[in-house]
DNA sequence: CTGAAAGCGCTTACAG
DNA sequence: CTGAAAGCGCTTACAG
């Protein structure tokens, strides 16, 4: 293995000035780095990032916090997050919460993260007050994706859930539907998601100012995921009184399971029942679901960027400590509604 | 900050001995250690990765790398590598190649990869021979997942997906179709799989095992993604002559994509045309999919077990030599039918 | 079972 | 613009 001195005794300097000319710190004449350069090349020399991180106290390493790897929004988001740190010179540890409380815990409180990364970022986990606390006295630059995580003095990427679930209400009540039910999450989930809480407002507040009642019998809580829009929507199905003629989900995946669930009790969409999403799952167009489209890898690029500008990528030069005072408003991206197959206006009695 | 001095002072102890302590090394009688323990978790002393790493030669990170972690496959694998990674207190550093081809060289070929992580695992990533020399010369720990990533002497996790193909075919052929079209993965695919190779094989083999001519104008090739299945179906079908009257599609994916294009046709699946898929994908069960299916967590949790094992997890202990000779012989995991809405008798005449 | 000491390979004031 | 030297915080032979 090369080391940091074979470079410099090659190209005749000393290893601080090999350290200076690698990092491409503007204090080395341009003779001089020519050299070093010309040397750790034909060295094959490589810096150990073990050492650099040990001297330099900076990991070149960010922490990435999702609640589940698997599902469309967080997949997307950290593959654009992945792209730009890596074009940035940061390497990406992943950590997938899995709605393990222990994991969450050991991620958002181990005193341990600050000394393996330079900054974290959040998606869409919720944060309770004692991990708030543990996060302060980390005292690492940070950015949080989704209203769900609003962590004190770091700057936040989303959308407007509200609005979002305005808009897919307005969709269904411009086409004539009166009786809208709303599937949405459950506070005991295990991800503990808040997103769908500023869904369930929309829905309301669109619905109050069309000047149409609010029917409990026709807002169910369940999962946020395919299976449980499946069994929220044969809950709805099954509480009798006059069906709904459409479904609001709160994201993509309920809607695709209320698909299911409409398909298997005989009922057609959009004939007889209109579905309609939030989010544009990469699978929306296949099944011809309308839904509001959030730009998730936008967000990603986005919060990545906000989080990496601060701390100067890839020239990795001295730490410069601007740790983004005044980010305390949220940067909100726009949502916009895709109508496809699975809403129609409700059919004549 | 804490640092081992500080503990081994108030334990009364050497470094040395707070280090052995708290790595559970045997070497350390039972009071001391845990006086040592009593000592670190009062003053909230959490090693240093860097200095560990530096000092002790090893970074209890793997990397994993994956073509594309939007697609279920891969987003299934990295939330069981992630799950068994940090339970054996290691940390996964994420490569996600994204269809770019110099990320890949850089990701492959870089020397410097063998000082940021232990071990690598590959899934599903196509090696040249030139990735192939840089890895040896990295002389890592490595796995592979998927039959498209072999490296000489890493053991390799996959499923049998000539077997799987052959299965898919045999379905359709049980149920009495005779013209069985087949759309799989374009060589010119920028994630360079080769999974559909062996799909395509298997897909062949049943067809002669049942004394079927090869119809090449049943075959179309196209990307391994929805869009590329779309494609495919809607070139087979504009092709002219019989239409075939049921679809092989060689992943889940291209399979949704085959179901659009059949039903923007105006074509009924199954009563028109069968499709069947191989994955089982998360939205198979919604579309009601037939698929032969692999499991992909437990491929993802079985290579990081074995990738693992021989590391000597969690303790840190000093490293063993034991390179996984002998692991030239593949772990084939087992695939088995599932039989959902999407196939059925083709009609009669 | 334990400790003193060297060493891992860099970066960073400091001085010039 | 450059160098000598200290120091980052551990782990590991080595000796006992």
């Amino acid at each position: 293995m090369t080391r940091i001195d074979d470079v410099a005794r090659l190209a005749g300097v000393s290893t601080a000035t090999v350290s200076r000319a690698l990092r491409g710190l503007p204090t080395v004449s341009a003779a001089t780095r020519r050299r070093v350069l010309a040397a750790a090349e034909q060295l094959d020399y490589e810096v150990s990032p073990s050492a650099s991180r040990l001297a330099g106290g900076r990991t070149g390493t960010v922490a990435v916090v999702v609640p589940r790897i698997t599902r469309w929004f967080f997949s997307t988001v950290v593959e654009a997050v992945e792209e730009y740190l890596h074009e940035s010179g940061y390497d990406l540890l992943l950590y997938n919460l899995g709605g393990r409380e222990q994991v969450r815990q050991r991620v958002l409180r181990t005193a341990n993260l600050h000394k393996r990364v330079d900054a974290m970022m959040l998606v869409a986990t919720p944060l309770r007050p004692a991990d708030l606390t543990a996060l302060a006295s980390l005292d690492l630059p940070g950015v949080t994706i989704s209203s769900g995580s609003r962590v004190p003095r770091w700057p936040c990427v989303r959308i407007d859930d509200v609005a979002a679930a305005r808009t897919a209400t307005r969709h269904l009540l411009d086409l004539g539907h009166h009786r809208i039910a709303h599937i949405s999450g459950d506070p005991d989930d295990e991800l503990a998601f808040t997103t769908h809480l500023d869904r369930r407002r929309g829905y309301q507040a669109e619905l109050r100012a069309a000047g149409l009642p609010l029917d409990p019998s026709l807002d169910v809580e369940s999962t946020f995921t395919i299976d449980g829009g499946n069994r929220a929507t044969a809950e709805l199905l099954a509480r009798g009184g006059a069906p709904p003629t459409a479904i609001l989900a709160a994201c993509d995946e309920m809607a695709m399971g209320a698909m299911t669930a409409l398909r298997d009790a005989g009922l057609r969409v959009p004939q007889d029942v209109s579905v309609i999403g939030i989010d544009d799952h990469d699978l929306a167009g296949v099944l011809g679901l309308s839904t509001v489209a959030q730009p998730a890898a936008e967000q990603g690029r986005l919060a990545a960027r906000i989080l990496l500008d601060p701390l100067g990528a890839r020239t990795l030069g001295p730490v410069v400590g601007q740790r983004g005072a005044g980010h305390d408003t949220p940067v909100i991206l726009p949502t916009r509604l895709v109508v496809r197959d699975s809403t129609a206006p409700p059919r004549a009695h």
